[in-house]
DNA sequence: TCGAACTAATTAAATTTTTTAAAAAGTTTT
DNA sequence: AAAACTTTTTAAAAAATTTAATTAGTTCGA
């Protein structure tokens, strides 16, 4: 097979990733390419078996255009979603996007060697474990918190393996590709390919939990900036409040809007004698987060108007947002997502405060329908975006079978 | 010929306008052409004399690579750039970028059908008075203040046609296409095009003036988000002065950092009889913009203080860019950038106050080259930028003689 | 119920474009 | 002065697109 016939296949497949399914015109559209050559490729495809024609659409006043889906079962991604204390792995079966199996890793991230080799690990027996052949196997994407350099392969926060490559570390491990990306863009991809942001071409996707990330939808792409460090929300000076962040400087943004803000706030107000459901602040940072949640949810005063205050202030941020991006449409996930529609009042006040009127008219503000999976179909929505651009042995195989 | 050669040769002249001179290799990548296929277009053009050979380049360690350029004076675009008290109207000759002739008019935007027919009476009589015939002319760039929806050819703020297209208004009355666009969007265009954002992918132009605009380049495209309205920067909420702004809310970036601020402070002081060597503010808006900016310029203390407390504001709004962005490069451009280095301390000084210094370390803040012509030649990167997009009829003309 | 009008898919031929390769023409380096 | 290198030119083969004609299936209205 030539090369570029393998590029165009791949191109085909992509569009079919997610439990697509498209017609030969559609196809031929995205891809770029015209229709007989379109045509072709697609039968030699379902030939081989890789994609199966599933039914037809239905009739816009002429023919029913046949449409083509991917077969179950033939091609598969690994997923990592990392935080600072917890790994989840995952592997995806691309046809119907559901997760496989999937399994919870207690892993400290460090700045260092160690962080990473254990990672390899742990991913290395996952994929033992899953049965899953390899060659069936179209990558490994990962998601993480921190400065991360696409490009270079490069985490500045987390898993130092001294300044060289973290991917083509694994990659030489594990013998698959490997793809890393900052936590927020990785959740932003889900929320284009699979959610709420499907055929947006405009859109921030606002990741709240531990901080507050955001991964950001240009022109229908992903964008990373000049280094990958773009979204840096969670430290955009908004406040005066003297309030020291994280990062050494007071008034970000994060220092009134984060999870961890409210669990520490929630804590000095049962320390006050506030009256309350919530006894006692569970250790556990997704433990605290669940408690005040669903505290509020059932009514809880104390939650509600932590929750909502946050809220507000979040508005603020998204606020700027809509006056740089004018923006169509800003997505709540993250953690702090499952806190759901409460949270959109107080955030609509905030931006009808702060935003020129004929700005905000144009912004829809949503809560993501996504829960904690978000990160893990995100890392698959990784692989697939670099599918025909990086060399990949495992299409090969799988196509020349 | 068929469309698609005169498609080939629009991008091939498109590539060389702005005084490029670009081998056939070059432009071959550029157009993402063949270079066989190139090369026979480029012998065209030269045929046509539209194009002419231009020397050759300096060796790279074998045979030099002939490279091409536009013919003078066979190529036109005139360019608007309003404000709200006055237009100026050139026409730019695109071989070497030259302004061959402008004019300034006094025309008071308002919000209505007036004004439009107004400036059209004035771009047809200085079309005509240009002596440059029609078919020389590649069409109409327009930059205006307000909210400019460019798809739609509405501006939400100036200038309107019962809510119908002005570029449609115009095209029908000077036969030529008409373009129009945010002024901030068009400096940032020149300084893509021709200034110092030339070859950047990431770069945020900051036009400070009459307020303070924003024009992004993601990607090595400008943004314009999802309306046309992005870049809305002199509204963003950052300050918790109490100071109202002319949109109606407080706090906005803009009640800190504009030149009308400053020279709303400067009579302040004045009043209040400070010393300077400024004895009184001029009413005329320009002027009194020089007359600080070069009283400062001269070491006076007052001017200098009220221009270094602006800047520094202003950085505290870049340092949110920066998070957000994280662009290679930031221009200061618009009359404000007249004042020059001077500014940069203040900026650079708020920089490294409110961002995390991994950030702020990646991006460059410089004072743009240009001075009033800015957004003059950006009208005419405008029309440029839609020339391998729209019909022109004129193309097909010149192509054809 | 039956065409007319429409849409989709298929096929083949003509045309366009790209790829590949080789040769020619200069430049620089050694 | 030869070797190594780069760009340009040319030509032929391969690939892709365009065009047009045909076939196939649907919908809609008379």
């Amino acid at each position: 097979m030539t090369s570029k016939a393998l590029l165009y296949k791949r191109k085909i497949l992509k569009e079919l990733c997610f439990g697509n399914v498209l017609s030969a015109l559609e196809l031929s559209i995205r891809i770029e390419k015209s229709l007989p050559l379109t045509t072709r490729i697609l039968n030699e495809l379902v030939d081989e078996q890789i994609l199966k024609e599933s039914g037809y659409a239905s009739s816009t006043g002429g023919r029913r255009p046949q449409r083509y889906s991917l077969v179950a079962g033939k091609m598969y991604v690994v997923s990592v979603a990392m935080d600072q204390l917890v790994t989840r792995i995952g592997i995806i079966d691309l046809q119907n996007c559901d997760i496989s199996l999937s399994q919870k890793y207690n892993l400290v991230l460090s700045h260092n060697d160690a962080s990473l080799s254990t990672l390899t690990k742990y991913i290395n027996g996952f994929i033992k474990k899953s049965g899953i052949k390899k060659d069936k196997i179209l990558g490994v994407g990962i998601g993480m918190p921190g400065f991360v350099d696409v490009d270079k392969g490069v985490n500045y926060s987390f898993l130092d393996h001294k300044g060289e490559s973290i991917p083509a570390y694994i990659e030489e491990i594990i013998e698959l590709p490997v793809f890393i990306d900052n936590d927020s863009s990785v959740i932003a991809l889900t929320e284009l390919k699979l959610g709420s942001a499907i055929n947006t071409k405009n859109t921030m996707v606002i990741n709240l939990g531990w901080g507050v990330g955001l991964g950001m939808i240009i022109n229908g792409k992903l964008f990373r900036g000049n280094n990958g460090f773009a979204g840096e929300f969670s430290h955009i000076p908004l406040f005066e409040n003297n309030k020291l962040c994280a990062c050494g400087k007071s008034g970000c943004l994060e220092t009134e809007t984060s999870l961890l803000v409210v669990i520490e706030k929630a804590k000095k107000e049962l320390d006050k004698g506030r009256v309350s459901i919530i006894k006692k602040i569970p250790a556990d940072f997704e433990e605290a987060c669940n408690t005040i949640i669903s505290a509020a949810i059932n009514g809880d005063q104390m939650a509600v108007e932590l929750l909502l205050n946050m809220a507000y202030d979040l508005g603020k941020g998204i606020a700027t947002l809509i006056h740089i991006f004018n923006p169509e449409l800003i997505v709540l996930s993250g953690r702090g997502a499952s806190a759901g529609n409460m949270l959109l009042a107080p955030i609509q006040h905030a931006i009808n405060k702060y935003c020129i009127p004929r700005l905000s008219a144009y912004t829809k503000v949503i809560i993501s329908t996504f829960s904690k999976s978000a990160e893990l179909i995100g890392g698959a929505a990784l692989v697939i975006e670099n599918y025909d651009k990086k060399h990949s042995k495992q299409l090969i195989t799988l196509l020349n079978n």
